[in-house]
DNA sequence: AGGCTGGATTTGTTTTTGCAACCCAGATAT
DNA sequence: ATATCTGGGTTGCAAAAACAAATCCAGCCT
């Protein structure tokens, strides 16, 4: 799949990777987990913190954290018997994480799962066909992951291209 | 974004996810920063050290972790005019992970790098057309992400299905 | 022999985590 | 009105992990 020749380097430097940057408010097994759950729909702190098994404690530190990275948003719902509560729910750049999270789900469903069968499936609505999720280039067309190369901006610390 | 319908629980237990025991391993700042790095054709101790200003104690521990998990492993290398060495490659799984991790940096692009250009792009050697990470049926045609659902198999703590 | 270097481990200190207990507001029951 | 229950938190403390610095170690160079 590409496999890039060795380097001392990665042709971007960190300070300038906007993934790198993204780790800092979602490399975390904890984040991961409640974007889990809210991917699948989940919205109360209670929830989260039963399904999950987080400590109260670092369930209200890392909802705090979404919040402010603009993951999620908090907003009052009111169910009959009892007070307005908050619920946490996805912002549209949170719901965006969509399609990384399925693809490391198929990923995982794969290579951790080994031979068990995926306890879930995606499928077109429309006529059940599977989805899965893969490159695609500008036509539509689907990429083998082995023809595939990388350009790069100027401004990051050299290493000129990669290919493969 | 076919966003799911709120739910109490979500469809897939959590002790039964993939997805989830995969974050036991990779659900680590540090430990993404590794695999990033090593994605881009980074194996050595001292590069990953000095690249990504990990203390030396938590990299080998990283690493140790990294090689248990099945996603790196250590060889043996010498450059002439030093002793032999590790270096830490990626396994065939570690490689699989390149593309939940591309679908990811659009991601950060995106969301977290805003408006800048961002430093890199895939492309297509033959014809330089641009590549991206999409949804795709099993007829090779891309999906629009609202025209997915998921089916789960039974034994998961119902739900009936989910639509969009 | 002595120094240099990549690749670690050890030691002591600071931060983060996890757990338990407590607090608080509103709904409901007495 | 008072008590009590329940979801949604905060506070305080012990345990675990992260961090920095120093040390170690093997083999190449001089």
């Amino acid at each position: 799949m590409a496999t890039p020749p060795f380097r001392r380097q990665s042709p971007i430097h960190i300070s300038h990777c906007t993934l790198a940057a993204s780790f800092d408010f979602l490399g975390d097994r904890w984040s991961l987990l409640i974007l889990r759950s809210a991917l699948f729909g989940v919205r109360r702190y209670d929830d989260f913190h039963t399904e999950i098994g987080i400590p109260r404690t670092v369930l209200a530190d890392r909802l705090k954290r979404l919040i402010a990275s603009g993951l999620m948003t908090q907003q009052d719902y009111k169910a009959d018997g009892s007070r307005p509560r908050k619920e946490y729910c996805l912002t549209e750049m949170g719901e965006a994480l969509r399609l990384p999270f399925l693809a490391m789900r198929e990923w995982s469903d794969h290579w951790v799962g080994q031979g068990r069968t995926p306890p879930m499936r995606l499928v077109r609505p429309s006529d059940g066909s599977e989805i899965h999720v893969a490159f695609v280039d500008d036509k539509g067309r689907i990429v083998p992951p082995d023809d595939l190369a990388a350009r790069f901006e100027d401004w990051a610390p050299h290493a000129r291209d990669s290919a493969e």
